[in-house]
DNA sequence: CTTTATCTGTGAGGTTCTTCACAAACCTGC
DNA sequence: GCAGGTTTGTGAAGAACCTCACAGATAAAG
């Protein structure tokens, strides 16, 4: 899915819809177009949040690195959706690193346009509230996730989550997880190893639940997992 | 510390500060009062969040409960802080209990009040917007710090912060963390166990670091800690 | 089509943290 | 002041997870 038409990018954003065709063509007209290779790093934790993005094509992964080397990702986005939100609204920098995945066009706006336009606009001022709200309580899931559940929950709880928000169903019955997201990545995603992660993945293919191939996951017994998750979440 | 005037504690609450008299008297005439006893449950994890609170005195703290009896403390809210606002603003359910950890006094705003005004005064809602974007980033930080930092950073950074918001500077030079925070407390702010929490601390007692009473740290060498804390963020 | 880089699969060994079990100290209310 | 709940201190045993070390498989680049 490629988005080539800007306007329809912000009319079906979760942040920006139910706007009226005026304040769409105000907005467009803030727009900018960047384009980043395979890689590439848009912004770096201590940045400062001068605007925020819209994802035209491409995949753009947010990541938080330790001196060290370890890194955690955040969060990955796709096409249509937005991101860099948070220091755009409150000023301050960055906090994660935002890096490119694939070739990738963006869709950029500036804070100083943005706030002025927001100030005018007090049903978008709620609307982006709520969308605040939202993270706030995906986030906070996170931390409890982390505290209680144990790996194999975690790592079920992910692949169900990613299967709902990009799976493609087969006619097998199973459902593709296509991103092109390898292993390492998705043990950044949970803050644990990628050893530990293709360990459990394989005892659940051992048994038919998943299928595996390169930076692909399919599910094909969605309950199975949802079970592990429940039956984690009980004790 | 008591705050008796409910207009003092809305006027210098960050979620409402730098508004005009007018606007206050406005606010304060939607305000009910509540009170409650110690271990009272305010609200629970599934309830309806048609609105949110002011602490006048007392002292609240917000958990996760899982189905077997774990707990998680994300936050304990003191005298002058205001809590349930995600619930509030966005309309959904609340995703956590909250309980009074002592006698406590509630001032209650509610949603169907709250909402309009917020539509009426944009300044504000840029506050809040605010607001709402430094809790994306403190619980963003826990997801990070509960992946990246061992049990010993991390009880370093909780009690240099709890020094830092609640602490009191004595004469010998110490800083006492005065809350009545059990132990088993501290360890459910940290996701983690009693035990643990306390083999740290006897480690660091027995350096003369800091000083253990019952539900009270004093930290003798602020520094000690910083640099456990950071030495575990370099590697 | 071959080379190179990336990704996956797997075992051994070690660390960190949890759990369990219990004793001692401490506050509170009667 | 003493009885009963709560909090703290501590050790032993074991589970969960990480790191290291490689081998094989697959994709991408030349």
């Amino acid at each position: 899915m490629v988005i080539r038409d800007k306007k329809a990018l912000l009319a079906n954003s979760e942040l920006l819809s139910g706007l009226s065709e005026e304040m769409l063509d105000r907005l467009l007209s803030m727009t900018v177009t960047r384009k980043l290779g395979k890689n590439d790093t848009l912004f770096a934790k201590g940045d400062p949040g001068d605007s925020f993005f819209g994802v035209q094509e491409g995949k753009i992964k947010i990541v938080t690195t330790s001196p060290n080397g370890k890194e955690v990702t955040l969060n990955i986005i796709e096409e249509g959706q937005f991101f860099g939100e948070i220091a755009m609204l409150d000023g301050m920098d960055r906090t994660a690193d935002a890096v490119a995945m694939e070739k990738t066009d963006l869709l950029v706006i500036q804070r100083r346009d943005f706030i002025p336009f927001l100030e005018k606009h007090p049903k978008l001022c709620i609307q982006v509230m709520q969308l605040l709200c939202r993270r706030v309580r995906l986030t906070s899931e996170m931390v409890e996730d982390a505290a209680f559940l144990p790996l194999d929950a975690r790592l079920a709880k992910r692949l169900l989550n990613l299967a709902e928000l990009y799976g493609e169903d087969l006619d097998s019955g199973g459902v593709l997880i296509g991103l092109n997201l390898p292993q390492q990545e998705l043990a950044r995603m949970m803050g644990t190893s990628r050893e530990s992660v293709n360990k459990q993945l394989q005892i659940w293919r051992a048994q038919n639940w998943i299928e595996l191939a390169r930076g692909k996951v399919t599910i094909h017994d969605h309950d199975a997992l949802a079970r592990v998750l429940e039956s984690a979440e009980m004790d």
